[in-house]
DNA sequence: GAGGTATATCGTAATATTACAATATAAAAC
DNA sequence: GTTTTATATTGTAATATTACGATATACCTC
């Protein structure tokens, strides 16, 4: 075992489960927050500013990026990550339409 | 090493990284809408829903739980499970200041 | 209290994630 | 072309997750 049955679910849930996993560490968190605010970002940058590994940080870029949440160019001797747009506004109407499925308080619990 | 470093990270992004991570999963975010549509909610019919195993649903449900998303009362013989209000208005507010972060386009990438 | 039903927990196997040192790659600067 | 600088990849150890069978718990019904 060990392995997600992602054949059991739609594709919707998967898709968000995808998304929602890219994001679901805090380090990931910092790195987006940091390409939001700056509105670019260069990976050199945020080995100084977190405190985690070269190595560490790359891998974290790799599956914002492999989810397609960032998107990166080179630019020169360093590369220049930033949000996919598309992406990000996919991942806005799928969470926005989640949660907006909660109809308020129940009187059940 | 295998262990998130969250010292190094703020209290808010910890949270939301748990927040996400308790639903980043196809099954979890499955049993939280079948929650949210039926405005409440007993095991035992996911188990005939979703085509997993009791033990896995189960412990999926403690995850969610743990995460303080649902909360479960226990109603004779089965248990009831539904949203934790102020947990999801929590999430909503938190996600919702994430995703707005993002302004638009950049000329970067 | 014996039997049935619903859920939780335990034990375990397969797989995934996190982190980092070491090393590789690739472009710029000299 | 060698050196420097920036990022990626590889290898590896520690830990976490996913799934399920087996078993335990707890409550209802008779």
């Amino acid at each position: 075992m060990g392995l997600t049955k992602t054949e059991i679910f739609t594709d919707k849930q998967n898709q968000l489960a995808t998304f929602l996993k890219a994001m679901a560490h805090p380090a990931r968190i910092a790195i987006l927050q940091r390409i939001l605010i700056s509105n670019t970002c260069i990976c050199g940058d945020l080995v100084g500013e977190l405190g985690l590994a070269q190595a560490t940080i790359s891998q974290h870029l790799k599956e914002l990026k492999n989810a397609g949440i960032i998107q990166g160019t080179i630019e020169g001797v360093s590369v220049c990550y930033c949000i996919n747009p598309k992406t990000w506004k996919l991942l806005e109407t799928q969470l926005g339409a989640f949660l907006a499925e909660y109809k308020g308080e129940t009187a059940c619990c």
